[in-house]
RNA sequence: GCCUGGGUGGCGGAAGUGGUAGACGCAAGGGACUUAAAAUCCCUCGGUGCUUAGCACUGUGCGAGUUCAAAUCUCGCCCCAGGCACCA
């Protein structure tokens, strides 16, 4: 009886196999050039998704690939495991989150190893423990000492819901972008860092990011958002003070008719003091304070101010302008004060529109003249500068430079710069993350812990509530201590540290992640293995990653302990896991497994199929890992997660794409097992005797298939279409007429081409093809088989096919050989029998021969 | 609103620099094998029309344009996805 395939055998046969020869460890070996290849590690939430299993099989075929090209890979794989899941299931089920967390990790880590990836192990890594935040804590330290790392007091984000500090950037439409409740607003004393510092470096190498996508680059420099311009002093109408503004429009400065701060400012409350409308403005602030939230998550919203009796002067035009408090400027960028500009500026002139206020136009287009009486928006575009004393006539593109010089000539004005980009608020009033190595004592203010004190490690005897903010700040034996210096009693800090921070480096403790000595890094190591040759994560989580990553590194490298300055040579942003949903009137969303006959298996409703969308547990739109490896293999699901899609696409799952990749394997291990005992003896054929028509033509296919399976992998990633040109390949061998068993020279050219079909499909599917390697007679481990090379000459085709159009229209075609002439190939398509029928009778204008394609024969 | 991608058969997707549109797979249909079914192997498969071994027309979101030739380049529009949020 002939064997079936077996993926639940074979596949732990060899995972077992590999893991005890050990054949993914990674060494330092100055003679071979190194490739490190890295996935973004996950966070160990209890099961891996599909999404893992699509990034981890991209970078487990990349990592092959380059091992089977020569290179000495470094693969490894970890655990960001600081983080607030964890905190919330030990407030909901009681258990702690370092059990949690590694119970999460247990699992998760055997079903990796399921899926057959190449990892070390050895270098295996989990940021909660203390051999890896100790590091981090000493990196604290050296950033305080730098000024770095720094505390100050700011307005912040406040999830009521999970009691924590949420940055910016982690709020999406005004809510938590963990639990979705609505973020408020609370004062807090907060750790930053410093990361302003570098800003002008992250930006001006996004440059040098040859091997990034153009879109995620395009996302960065927008995120750091450089703008140049000019700081403009506006003297109050009033004694000695002024107002300073930032604008990159002083080109329009003439036009600046009237002057808006942010309510929140300081200033507001200064500017009103004792005047009769103090009440009222102060009432508008408070309004303005609390509409901020809901200002946030909503589209469109009235542009309110209201006159703060007071005026200031235009430094060019010395007209007096009246100030407003409002709730569309952002205190946060610039000074938060605003020059308004209603004539330019489309917010400016719904402003001065609503509060009847004085517009002057200082800008002319080319096409058309301006007027205020007529225009309905604002022109916000380039042209002639008007009404603008000396400048006027000057084009207003040059006009920037020229106004910028001049204000600073009278003193009234500073070219400037400004980001976008803020300091990183690493604060967080939470249990499970790195405690902040700082003391606060009462004599000598706060003291950083001495080095040799660390690591200040994280204490598990707390006690979960989910209620009044961080467990450890109540945790008394953690919070009261000894001040390094005086000894007196003092606090300890209680704020943990972003988890961002941890994942902002771990890549660098891959190199050497059980170096016990100072700094964590083992620069011979680092030195050997870093940069990333090549990144690979989902999109969706790259902005802030990527930016802190690249901060971290550079920080890092100034501290002396890395010689890089970008962390990341190549990177590849893959695309989400996106099924169709499904739901009943009475049920909504169902999982795949509670829909039957296209009804809801609860109460026999209509399941309704709904559009497809990333796929998420809240839709119910998921895929179990473990059910596919259980019912098709590891392999299976690897190949249909790179043969669905290119891997920077969506992928769209398909339950029948997968029956079909599960065929296609079936299919490569019948064609072997029938050729099995024919081959076995057979050496594989190396060309020296001539071969003829379906021989050659077959041995062609081989090559012809492993060059563009190479290019396919090498020049893109582009697995589906390499996957394609295998089975083509496949489809060949079954398609050659069967050879009798003893024509060794028939045979050859089959075993040739099952043995190129096994090794450039080895590092798709490894199994499979280790389990086949094995049955024809190999001893060597596949993973260190060479990456087949093709030959020009055998791969190149000897006849082909040119089109003959006429007028741009198909109209035939001819089979010439490869290396016709083509004044020859002209004149065979002139005389072509069906072209004859377009061409008789009318004039031939032209022809044109594109080399080995086409001639297009031009008539009138 | 702004930025960035993207719209190709019933479906997922192929088509390095403009040069045979639809590779490969899924679904569908047909045939072989079988007592039968499944599995397997082989064939067909964008649409329309006709005088149907074939031929013609049409076809890559829509509308123009450049070109001997456009899925690919240019302009305008529509739609979808992701990111950002009054950035002065």
């Amino acid at each position: 009886m002939e064997r079936k395939y077996t993926p639940q055998e074979i596949e732990k046969k060899w995972q077992t196999a590999w893991e005890e020869r050990g054949i993914f460890k990674a060494k330092e070996d100055p003679t071979k050039k190194k490739y490190y290849l890295l996935e973004m590690f996950p966070y160990p939430s209890g099961k891996i998704h599909i999404g893992h299993v699509r990034n981890y099989t991209i970078g487990d075929v990349v990592a092959r690939y380059k091992r089977m090209n020569g290179f000495n890979v470094l693969h490894p794989m970890g655990w960001d495991s600081f983080g607030m899941p964890a905190e919330n299931a030990a407030i909901e089920h009681g258990i702690h989150p370092a059990t949690w967390t590694n119970e999460n990790i247990a699992y998760m880590k055997k079903q990796l190893n399921e899926m057959g990836f190449s990892y070390d192990w050895e270098r295996e890594l989990s940021t909660c423990e203390p051999e890896y935040y100790r590091w981090e804590q000493l990196f604290f330290l050296w950033m305080y000492k730098k000024g770095l790392a720094y505390k100050k007091g700011s307005v912040v984000n406040w999830c009521p819901s999970c009691q924590t500090v949420l940055a910016n950037e982690q709020v999406e439409a005004g809510q938590c972008w963990r639990c979705s409740s609505e973020v408020g607003e609370k004062y807090l004393d907060q750790w930053f860092f410093r990361i302003t510092d570098y800003v002008e470096e992250l930006l001006n190498y996004c440059d040098t990011l040859t091997g990034w996508p153009e879109r995620v680059l395009t996302m960065q420099r927008n995120w750091i958002g450089k703008s140049y311009g000019c700081d403009i002093y506006f003297p109050m109408a009033d004694g000695d003070d002024m107002i300073k503004v930032f604008t990159t429009r002083q080109d329009t400065v003439y036009g600046a008719t009237f002057m808006l701060i942010a309510a929140e400012l300081p200033l507001v409350v200064e500017l009103i003091k004792g005047k009769p409308i103090e009440d009222d403005v102060r009432e508008f602030v408070e309004k303005v304070k609390k509409q901020d939230k809901l200002m946030r998550t909503s589209e469109y919203y009235e542009k309110e101010g209201i006159f703060l009796d007071a005026y200031c002067i235009n430094p060019v035009t010395k007209k007096k302008m009246p100030i407003f408090a409002t709730n569309f400027v952002i205190a946060e960028y610039g000074t938060g004060c605003v020059m308004a500009v209603p004539t330019h500026d489309q917010r400016d002139f719904e402003f001065a529109k609503k509060f009847d206020l004085p517009m002057i136009v200082v800008i002319q287009p080319h096409n058309k003249s301006l007027n205020i009486h007529t225009m309905t928006e604002a022109y916000v575009e380039e042209g002639i500068l008007v009404n603008s004393g000396q400048f006027n006539g000057m084009e207003s593109t040059k006009a920037l430079d020229a106004i910028a010089d001049y204000l600073e000539s009278i003193g009234q004005g500073k070219k400037a710069t400004q980001y976008r980009l803020r300091d990183w608020g690493i604060s967080r009033q939470r249990y499970w993350g790195a405690p902040i190595p700082v003391i606060y004592c009462d004599q000598c203010g706060t003291v950083p812990v001495p080095e040799s004190n660390l690591p200040v490690i994280l204490p598990r005897e707390v006690e979960f509530t989910g209620e009044g903010g961080s467990p450890l700040a109540r945790y008394e034996p953690f919070v009261n201590t000894t001040c390094p210096q005086c000894g007196e009693k003092a606090k300890r800090e209680t704020d943990t540290m972003d988890t961002f921070v941890e994942s902002s480096w771990y890549f660098e403790r891959f190199c050497s992640p059980h170096y016990a000595e100072t700094p964590g890094l083992d620069r011979k190591s680092v030195r050997y293995w870093m940069p990333v040759d090549q990144y690979i994560g989902g999109i969706e989580h790259a902005i802030l990653h990527l930016l802190y990553s690249r901060f971290y590194t550079k920080m890092l490298r100034d501290f002396g302990v890395l010689e890089c300055d970008e962390p990341f040579t190549n990177l590849l942003t893959q695309g989400m896991v996106c099924k169709e949903t499904m739901r009943c009137k009475a049920h909504g969303f169902l999982f795949p497994d509670e829909v039957r006959d296209g009804k809801c298996v609860h109460c026999q409703g209509q399941a309704v199929v709904g559009k497809s969308e990333k796929m998420s547990k809240s839709l119910k739109n998921v895929v179990d890992p473990d059910y596919l490896i259980k019912k098709y293999g590891a392999d299976t699901v690897r190949t249909f997660c790179l043969f669905a899609a290119p891997p920077e696409k969506d992928l769209e799952w398909s339950d029948q794409g997968v029956e079909g990749s599960f065929r296609f394997l079936n299919r490569v291990w019948r064609i072997v097992m029938d050729y099995l005992d024919d081959i076995k003896d057979v050496t594989p054929c190396d060309g020296k005797e001539p071969l003829e028509d379906d021989l050659k033509n077959l041995r062609r296919k081989t090559h012809q298939t492993i060059r563009k399976v190479t290019r396919d992998i090498e020049e893109r990633f582009h697995f589906n279409t390499a996957i394609s040109a295998v089975m083509e390949l496949v489809n060949a061998v079954y398609l050659m007429e069967r050879p009798s068993a003893g024509n060794t020279k028939a045979l050859s050219v089959i075993r040739e081409a099952i043995e190129t079909i096994i090794v450039l499909l080895a590092p798709i599917v490894p199994h499979i093809t280790e389990e086949i390697w094995t049955l024809i007679g190999h001893e060597t481990n596949l993973a260190d088989v060479p990456w087949p090379e093709f030959d020009h000459e055998v791969a190149a085709e000897e006849e082909i096919t040119i089109v003959i159009q006429v007028n741009g229209k198909v109209r035939s075609r001819m089979v010439v050989p490869a290396d016709e002439d083509g004044e020859k190939i002209k004149s065979l398509a002139l005389d072509d029998e069906k072209v004859a029928r377009f061409i008789s009778g009318k004039k031939v204008l032209r022809e044109i021969y594109v080399p080995k394609k086409l001639v297009n024969i031009v008539v009138q």
